[in-house]
DNA sequence: AAATCGGGGAT
DNA sequence: ATCCCAGATTT
């Protein structure tokens, strides 16, 4: 047998019961494939299923508002994934007279379909033979012919990429790019790999030259930014004031707390301050503070205070509104600011 | 080519 | 702490 076949007779044997699996409709897969970019079966997997069942075609979704797409997709992260759908689902309906593509040429002019998404879909729901690359596949890759051209160059995407095309089992594409995701994910680890029980050890690079650790390649560590977010947490009969935040920064048409961000760790009186100053023009009142909250993202450290009035500002800055709390959950906010919220009303 | 976009789990 | 996850888009 050859690399190929040896990793799909593993698969046959191994492979986890995925509900995306039990499909062909390109619809639920591009559900599925958007879902899990960058993001692990285990998170994703009540997603999916919430998703799928809220909207069973992609009538329905495109049907929807983009605050109950993020709303779905609060805690999930990347949120512009979500927002991206919600334009590929329109776009499907209009100009596909919403039958969802299953063509990769097709699938690639989508929003928020790149070349791994669309390779996926394609393959999946209608068999097309183009080859997936995910960081599964550039780790079995790298570590069985010893690539050590770095994974996320720009020279190192293209090499990868026609390894995987010349690989790929041309007779049964989606088995064979299925096969080489679960093989990574499941056998061929990031860390402790089970070489011990691995198909094709005896052929692999890195098994042989012990180089298990040091492929594949990965350059340009990401710097991470420190942001010092004092949030207001403002309420009074039952109402909240709420901010809706712009398109640009994270969180993105996303709710939050009105917020004051400061380019250094500020003492509370530094902050009320601020407050005084900004918020209220007079003098207010702080009836309560959660001290400093860490909240570790990807690119950013945020430390994250919130502080309590429930003394009305005179004025709204933009974005600003009163909602009831029992109204929260119609909502999507970022994780951090949901859960503090949700503690301090205890619902 | 580099930066940006979340949150969580494994080590 | 560090790495990485069924990556894509913007700068």
């Amino acid at each position: 047998m050859n690399f190929s076949a040896e990793l799909i007779a593993w698969y046959d044997q191994n492979k986890r019961d995925l509900p995306w699996r039990n499909t062909t409709d390109p619809y639920i897969i591009w559900l599925s494939e958007i879902i899990l970019q960058q993001t692990r079966v285990e998170q994703g997997l009540p997603y999916f299923n919430r998703f799928a069942n809220t909207y069973p075609t992609v009538a329905h979704f495109a049907a929807a508002t983009e605050d109950d797409i993020l709303r779905l997709w609060q805690g999930l992260g990347y949120y512009s994934r979500g927002r991206n759908m919600l334009k590929t689902a329109r776009m499907v309906m209009e100009q596909y007279n919403g039958l969802f593509p299953s063509d990769y040429e097709e699938l690639i002019k989508l929003k928020g379909i790149g070349e791994y998404t669309a390779a996926a879909i394609a393959s999946f729901s209608a068999n097309q033979a183009k080859a997936v690359v995910d960081g599964n596949v550039f780790r079995v890759l790298a570590r069985y012919f010893g690539i050590s051209e770095p994974i996320n160059s720009s020279a190192g995407k293209r090499l990868f990429q026609q390894i995987a095309d010349d690989m790929l089992d041309q007779a049964r594409p989606a088995l064979h790019n299925q096969a080489m995701m679960e093989f990574g994910a499941m056998l061929c680890k990031p860390k402790n790999p089970a070489c011990g029980i691995c198909p094709v050890r005896i052929g692999c690079y890195a098994f042989k030259n012990n180089a298990i650790t040091t492929l594949p390649v990965k350059i340009n560590k990401i710097k991470v930014r420190k942001r010092y977010f004092n949030y207001l947490l403002i309420f009074k009969n039952g109402k909240i004031l709420i901010n809706k935040r712009g398109e640009n920064d994270i969180w993105a048409n996303m709710y939050d707390l009105p917020l004051i961000e400061s380019s250094e760790l500020l003492e509370i009186e530094q902050v009320m301050t601020l407050v005084r100053e900004n918020i209220y023009g007079v003098n207010v009142t702080l009836k309560d503070n959660s001290g400093i909250i860490k909240h570790i993202l990807t690119h950013q450290q945020l430390f994250i205070r919130f502080l309590v009035f429930t003394e009305l500002p005179k004025k709204l800055h933009g974005g600003w509104f009163y909602t009831d709390i029992t109204n929260l959950d119609n909502l999507a906010l970022p994780k951090s600011v949901f859960k503090f919220i949700k503690d301090f009303f205890n619902f």
